[in-house]
Order: structure tokens, then sequence, then C-alpha cells
DNA sequence: AAGTGTTTCAACCGCGTTCGT
DNA sequence: GACGAACGCGGTTGAAACACT
């Protein structure tokens, strides 16, 4: 049994609004809330259909839209919640509260992804782009070692955020007391992760220790202090791999400091993108580049100015409190 | 000024999930 | 628990705007 069509198909008008639909659906939607969906359109007169409606009300008329171009804090919400929530566009949007989805989603597909790759990133992975490695390079089978580790750590990582997801969403519905995203995702990272997944390869050093004041630890949350010796993919050889060091604040990474996201997590991403204008120098973004540092290399003027942007937001990022 | 290519973004489509019976 | 209806989400499309030649 298929589908039923969620409305008639019949006599109902596609495309754009004019301004006499989108009168209609706001007074009626200020008089009497919308209801469902389905039914508004007849009740407003209007020849839609209800998911049209429900569509341009949330995307357009609400009136607690923000439009217009995106702050460049705006921008560094949406990369470092898409390296952390992948195309979750809703789940990025709350965390934006007065943009939409849909808005979000565009302006990824139409800035921030294209920038990203230009600037030699996966926007997917948020991780260098390694085509350059041919087949003979040298350091190729560190390299495919190397980047194996990242696949596994980036399953678990995932496999982590699902279950954030899962619990987040839990305590909504039961009403507890529930920080707004981003810092229930963080809350949740900090006290809530159990990686220990059947799927997952990692090793953890599990200290059972909140204090975590090794230094020589780098700790995702209060529960996971990764031992520096056992996870050397995100420690030296990423480094090397990545081609920038990695921050280890010691205690402010872990214990009840969730400031392990702004200096640890986006010294990650947002360290790629400062590094990319390596990247874009070089092909080799995963050879020899190591100990690259920000405005190391002389570029053209849209270089410059990228080099410039994405400090700019590394600053905004290891600046700004904890959120 | 005209033609062509590119970019942007509002809107649509189809699928998965949730809700009510 | 099964079923259908409604909702919400993410991917995609296509027309309008813009840039370039």
């Amino acid at each position: 049994m298929g589908r039923s069509p969620c409305c008639e198909k019949v006599g109902l008008k596609k495309g754009p609004w004019t301004p006499e639909e989108d009168q209609k659906l706001l007074a009626y939607i200020e008089e009497h809330g919308h209801g469902s969906w389905r039914a508004l359109p007849a009740k407003a007169g209007l020849q839609r259909c209800g998911k049209s409606c429900r569509l341009r009300w949330t995307n357009y008329l609400r009136p607690d839209i923000k439009r217009g171009k995106f702050t460049m804090q705006e921008e560094q919400t949406i990369i470092q919640l898409h390296a952390l929530l992948g195309n979750r566009w809703s789940a990025i949007a709350t965390h934006l509260p007065k943009r939409t989805d849909n808005e979000i989603k565009n302006y990824w597909n139409t800035h921030l992804k294209k920038r990203l790759a230009k600037m030699g990133i996966d926007p997917v992975t948020h991780k260098p782009k390694c085509d350059a490695l041919g087949p003979g390079a040298d350091g190729q089978s560190k390299s495919a070692a190397n980047l194996s580790h990242m696949a596994q750590w980036e399953s678990a990582r995932l496999e982590a955020e699902a279950r954030l997801v899962r619990e987040s969403k839990l305590r909504t519905t039961t009403n507890q007391l529930s920080p707004p995203p981003p810092l229930e995702v963080l809350h949740a990272l900090h006290g809530k992760i159990d990686l220990e997944s059947p799927t997952s390869t990692l090793n953890y050093a599990d200290t059972g220790n909140s204090n975590c004041t090794n230094a020589n630890l780098v700790p995702f949350n209060s529960r996971m202090c990764y031992d520096d010796s056992e996870m050397k993919f995100f420690g030296k050889q990423q480094e090397d791999l990545l081609g920038f060091q990695i921050e280890r604040n010691g205690p402010a990474f872990c214990g009840g400091d969730i400031s392990w996201f702004a200096a640890g997590q986006t010294a990650g991403f947002t360290g790629l993108l400062l590094d990319s204008s390596e990247a874009q120098n070089s092909s080799d973004c995963c050879g020899e580049s190591s100990n690259v540092q920000v405005g190391s290399c002389e570029e053209d003027g849209d270089g410059e100015e990228n080099r410039n942007y994405w400090n700019s937001i590394l600053n905004l990022v290891n600046s700004s409190p904890p959120l």
C-alpha cells in the first residue's frame, strides 16, 4: 500500500509564494496558530498543501527568523557543528536559533563547503585532503596506517555522537534541566560518553580519575583520558600527518572543564583551516609539512584574506568562553 | 547591450519517524 | 502490535540574480 499524497495534488498551487499568500498565511497563523498543517490551507483560504505552508512559515515567515549575511561567529559555529554533527541541519540550526536549517544548509553548500574545499580541506571529514599522495609517495604505508587510525577514531566519535543525540533527546523528553546545545552536547560529552562499544577498536587509558591532571594525557572528558602513548595517532603521528601541532593544555582539557572543545577539538579542524594556506601552496598536504605556522608562506591576496579570515575565526574560538 | 555561464536560495520531493487510533 | 496519517528532515531542483565575455 503506497503512501498517500500529503495533500490533494489537483488544483494546488506550487512554486514561489506571492505576497498575498504570505499575508494570508501570516494572518491565519497569528490569529489561530498553525494547528494541523494539513487542515491549515483550507482554513486560511490558500491553494497550497499543508507541507508547503509549513515550509513557507518555518523558512520564511516566522517572525523570529534572522535573515541576511551570516556573521563570522555564525560561520564558525556552523563549521564546528558540522564537524561534530555532519549534515544534521536541524540539529545545527538549534544552535543558531534565528537561522533555519534550510538557510544553514544552503549557506553550507554554497559558501562554506566550497571555501573549505578550496583550502584543501575535505568538507565532509573536515580533514586535509590527501589525494596528492601518489602511489610511490614516501611514507605511504605510514600515512595509510595513520588514516586507518583516524578512521577508527572517526567511527568511535560518530558512535558517541549518535549516543549523545539519543541521550539529549531523552533528557528533553523527561523534562530534565537541559542546557541548550551546544552546551548540551558538551555537557553530554563531559560526563556521558561511554565508548566501550563493541565496534570501537580504540584503547583507552581509563584512569577513572576525573581530575586527570597528567599533562601527557589528551583527555576528551572527565571519564575518558586518552593516554598519549596509546593514542599516538592523535598525538605525534597525527601532528606529523596533519602538519600542525595539537594543543595539549593538560588539566584544561579534562575534569570539569569543557574547554577541550574550544582548545583541543578546534585545534583539530580550525587548525586545519589555518593550515590550509599551506595546503593550497603545497600539493603534499600530508607529507613533510610539519611545524607549519600560520602565515609562514607568501600567497596572493585571496590567500592572505583567507588566512586572516580563518585566523580571526581561530582567535574567536580560542578566546570565547565555553558555550 | 546581448549572450552565456555561474551562483544563490526558495521550494519541492521522498523517506524515515512519530503520533493517534 | 498494526496500521495509516501527519510531521520533520535532508537532498535536490530550478528559476532568478549575478558575473563574465
